[in-house]
DNA sequence: GCTTGACCTTCCTGTTACTGGAACCTTTAT
DNA sequence: ATAAAGGTTCCAGTAACAGGAAGGTCAAGC
């Protein structure tokens, strides 16, 4: 198949797949005589390992390693492990300092009267020391 | 005072003030004879202003905004209100993105069960239709 | 008077994960 | 023959800076 058609099949951009080939996370295309990327079956599982991936937030570094680890199936998971749990870590902190914000967010939310920009609560608090 | 001692005195870098000034969030510093940029007191209050804002996660856009509305103290506080509210809201669907999102790393972490990659569970996973 | 070090300046590059667009080629249908 | 719809590469822009190069300035010490 095409470009096109992989980008629909996997919801991926034509222009996405090819920036995905730049920077290495998927292999070089097989080209047909006019230049054309040609696919198969497999790239589309690449496509949906790398977009259930991103679902998760992981960067494309690290779904880069997550690639390159599959290479050696008698290896180890232990980094696979590892960058799940950071992950987890990194998805916690972000929790944590979302609900501060939400609290600090809905204060100057509440506080505010509706007034004029010179009695504004909202803009008074941001000035404050 | 120099950029430095304002970088100091507001715990913003150098580096940074600059770039507000470039992008315009902060206006144009007095110089010296030197070329030196100089500052005074109510710069420090602009960059504490802008420092509590990004506190906020308020996009560098959103902030000059805030700025610009200052202007005219008579106007209502309309767009205030309504910038706070829309930071407010996007911060609480970012918190549900990131509950689910826990669930599921969370999941492919206790199902994990430290074998080589050919056995690895979270790869399975991911790699399912 | 000269040097050294700590400032300052501007300008360019790189970061992340793409998207948009230009300029140009190929294939297919009318 | 031409037009539409695909393909290709390459360049610029996004957000919010950080790092670094190249060079000017200023105060202190010898």
């Amino acid at each position: 198949m095409q470009i096109k058609q992989l980008a629909q099949v996997t919801k991926v951009s034509a222009k996405t797949i090819r920036y995905y080939e730049d920077i290495g996370l998927l292999p070089e295309a097989k080209r047909g005589e006019n230049g054309y990327r040609y696919y198969q079956q497999t790239d589309v599982s690449s496509l949906n390992f790398i977009r259930r991936c991103k679902e998760l937030r992981m960067p494309l570094a690290d779904i880069k390693r997550l690639v390159a680890v599959q290479s050696d199936s008698n290896a180890p998971c232990a980094e696979v492990d590892a960058l799940i749990a950071q992950q987890l870590e990194q998805i916690r902190v972000a929790q944590y300092e979302l609900q501060q914000l939400e609290k600090n967010l809905q204060g100057l939310a509440d506080s505010c009267e509706h007034n004029q920009i010179k009695d504004c609560s909202i803009l008074n608090q941001l000035h404050a020391n």
